[in-house]
DNA sequence: TAGGCCATCTGGTCCT
DNA sequence: AGGACCAGATGGCCTA
């Protein structure tokens, strides 16, 4: 069934068949050759001999593992970074009772439509603040239709909070910020019940 | 047990 | 040449 596996476990870049992995951040892993050559057409036989490298193919399967384990180190790495962020943006959106951690998708709809809400609230209250007492204007032509759910990319003007000019490093009035936050949140729970 | 989520490994590609 | 990024594959864990 799965090609690649085939491939791979059949050939070359065997995962852990070797047993020492002694010295295993030390060879800056020089010129040898290509890395691993997946399916090197070595059916196509030289007609001269090739000449052989000066390494034994120990020592090329052993820098070859070298360097795989180092890329998978830094691949590691990196997710676990990726992670991180995500856990940070976990910890700035609003968390419900009762609620278990959201998934990787799930935090990254929920901080896309949330930014949304909170965008359309200061635009409304920029709306409201400019012409005062002209009408409540309650978050309602711009909301999203229910059935579009929260990929948001939906209705009106506000596909996308772009129009959040300001950046949120800078807000004229960081302090009015939680109970725009609160409105934020209800609109964002009362626009999108797909998901809180 | 099936399905969802996740971590990890892996090879390829692009960039510096 | 080496690192970063990406997507596919795989296996483990958990839950309905």
């Amino acid at each position: 069934m799965d090609p690649v596996y085939s491939d791979i476990d059949s050939n070359s870049c065997d995962f852990f068949p070797h047993t020492d992995d002694e010295e295993s951040r030390g060879g800056s892993a020089s010129p040898g050759s290509s890395v691993c050559a997946p399916r090197s057409p070595q059916a196509e036989q030289p007609q001269k001999k090739r000449r052989r490298s000066r390494r034994s193919d120990a020592t090329v399967q052993v820098l070859k593992k070298n360097r795989r384990m180092k890329a998978n180190d830094r691949e590691r790495n990196r997710m676990h970074n990726l992670n991180d962020a995500l856990d940070e943006l976990r910890g700035v959106l609003p968390a419900f009772p009762d609620e278990t951690k959201l998934t990787k998708i799930e935090t990254l709809r929920f901080a896309h439509n949330y930014i949304w809400a909170l965008s359309e609230t200061i635009r409304i209250a920029d709306l409201q603040a400019g012409k005062t007492g002209d009408g409540p204007l309650l978050l309602r032509s711009e909301a999203p239709s229910p059935g579009s759910s929260w990929s948001s990319s939906g209705s009106s003007s506000s596909s996308s909070p772009s129009y959040c000019a300001s950046s949120p490093g800078s807000p004229s009035a960081p302090e009015d910020y939680s109970y725009l936050q609160q409105d934020a949140l209800f609109a964002f729970r009362s626009f999108v019940p797909g998901i809180y």
